[in-house]
DNA sequence: CTGAAAGCGCTTACAG
DNA sequence: CTGAAAGCGCTTACAG
């Protein structure tokens, strides 16, 4: 076993003092030839590397990123994470991720633990308790202190920070405003309680849709869902008590939900009843039928987030000045909803 | 905008010396009951917290593990950083996580640019290239170096170090085993190419189920995939032409491609085809018809490998003795294969 | 051209 | 009980 050699090692066995090998490895003019050349010759044979750590504290900057988001195991969020790695790689950044788990505590613990030297800036999307309890004095502190952050997707307006986000009420209206043009009359909505800001503004780019085109927004057929796991019934009483014939849902764990549910019932998708889903993940893509759904590209969100960070952190002077960057959505069209 | 403070600002504010401070913050019984209060008093109101680089420094352990997998879209993989993020998180560990995209390359450089002090040790799944290739240099190298490896799902027998897998050949055997049993005369499988050593292993498991059941193998019932892009020729022309009675799968997208083909076909799952995935995701539990599958608990050999990753490097003595732990997988029995 | 010194932020054995 | 010194591994302004 032989260990990680430093710079100290070397000067010893080569007998010159720890600045000169430094020096010489960096290419400093100051070095002679001669003993850079030994120097490098002898530092390639044992595979000298700097230390990372040494250098973030003498350098005072860590070349690594802080990601916080809810959960990992959830398609857009990982898609998310890749584009930032991407950019991030292509910089020479490394990632560091944490899970808040949805919960307020953690994320809080999260920033903390990052906060102090890890990492030189954060990348992150809130947790639904965050939301809920609207305190970001971990975030706000954060950003006083002098490190940069970058939200994503579940962001607040109040911080004051860079922001990357889709048009959630454009997007939802856009796609409720499709459904009524193929015709169809009971529009329903399915979507999260209205704390989880996409969730609200996708729902009001539905009233917004139904309003403009002199429709009813009913009570009755719109249905929040506080918890995946227990949605069953609600969507199920949807179905049978008020009948729709198209159905949006704010995401596409909700869509995929509602077709299964229909299929039990005996209502065929797209024949009877159309859905279109929102978040092109996998879910959409390969359930039977594939689901018509408002792509939201996570690689470019993660991409843009990246760059907005990385731009920040190696940018000369302060900017007071923050940006949001509106990434562009679309409808994927697939089976879930009539082809003419 | 108050930026983070330090010992040293605190001992000048206080007249003491930086030793003074550090001891005081530390509890040690030098300091004087009186002089430890102020110190914490002021410590507390001025928010201080140690920074992580210089103790990493000091401590020559950063409290950071880093991850390696081929991607992170891909809920297995996911599910599995979930799982190595819980148990890190309970121990005061960070996550750090790099994508190697499938790239031999990509591997190396990532190894190499964590393994120079940003981590304490690493927790990896190997790309398909480097299982192509065969080249384990890098990893061999970090060992060598004192820095402890977890390798799970796709490990390699080639570099000593902990690993973490399940049984795939056996898991493989049950599942084609099971349909073998149901009374299925055709079973055919659809597998990655040989070197990707858990498709090899699964492919394995599959012919040995057959023999052991006097069925015989044939070359015919065989596909195997080097690519999911370009996959559906291959399939359409196991379907059309071998009409098997059931398919054995070796992941979910191909489970999912395979049935989503056949309901083109006008070949009906579960009735005129059983299917049965590997890899308990999302795909499988949302398809319609629900995959059965062979559940690969992806959080747990999260956990695990943490675990062992986590004790290795708490471990007084070094110990040579290396271990493999096998997690249990079981068939999980949905829509797709007949219930009786 | 080379090296000693200071410093990044911290800890701890040791001296006073 | 307090503080100066050494050290983790590195860089760089400065002296010689």
């Amino acid at each position: 076993m032989k260990r990680k050699v430093t710079l100290k090692q070397i000067a010893r066995e080569l007998d010159v003092s720890i600045s000169t090998v430094s020096k010489s490895l960096r290419n400093s003019p100051e070095i002679s030839e001669d003993t850079r050349q030994k120097v490098q010759a002898f530092a390639k044979l044992y595979n000298y590397k700097p230390n990372n750590i040494a250098l973030s504290l003498k350098n005072k900057k860590t070349k690594t990123i802080g990601i916080i988001i809810p959960e990992i195991v959830h398609h857009f969020f990982a898609t998310v994470i890749s584009g930032i790695e991407q950019v991030a790689n292509e910089n020479g950044y490394n990632v560091i991720v944490c899970l808040s788990d949805e919960s307020f505590d953690k994320e809080v613990i999260n920033m903390e633990m990052l906060a102090t030297g890890s990492i030189d800036g954060f990348i992150m999307s809130l947790s639904k308790e965050t939301q809920l309890k609207k305190d970001f004095h971990h975030i706000v502190e954060v950003i006083n202190q002098g490190m940069p952050v970058v939200m994503f997707d579940r962001i607040t307006n109040d911080v004051f920070c860079d922001k990357v986000i889709i048009d959630d009420q454009m997007a939802a209206y856009e796609a409720v405003e499709y459904l009524i043009n193929k015709g169809f009359k009971k529009v329903a909505l399915v979507t999260t309680v209205d704390y989880v800001s996409v969730g609200k503004l996708r729902t009001e780019g539905y009233l917004k849709a139904l309003r403009d085109n002199n429709m009813m927004a009913e009570e009755d057929m719109i249905v929040k869902i506080e918890d995946i796991d227990n949605c069953s019934v609600k969507i199920e009483r949807l179905l049978e008590e008020q009948k729709p014939d198209a159905i949006f849902a704010v995401n596409e764990l909700f869509a995929v939900t509602c077709i299964k549910l229909a299929a039990k019932m005996g209502v065929n998708v797209p024949d009877d009843l159309s859905v279109i889903g929102f978040t092109d993940g996998i879910i959409s893509q390969f359930s039977s039928p594939a689901i018509t759904t408002v792509s939201q590209n996570g690689i470019k969100m993660g991409r843009s987030a990246a760059k907005m960070l990385i731009d920040r952190l190696e940018m000369e002077e302060e900017d007071e000045h923050y940006r949001t960057e509106v990434i562009e959505t679309h409808l994927v069209e697939r089976e879930s909803t009539p082809t003419l």
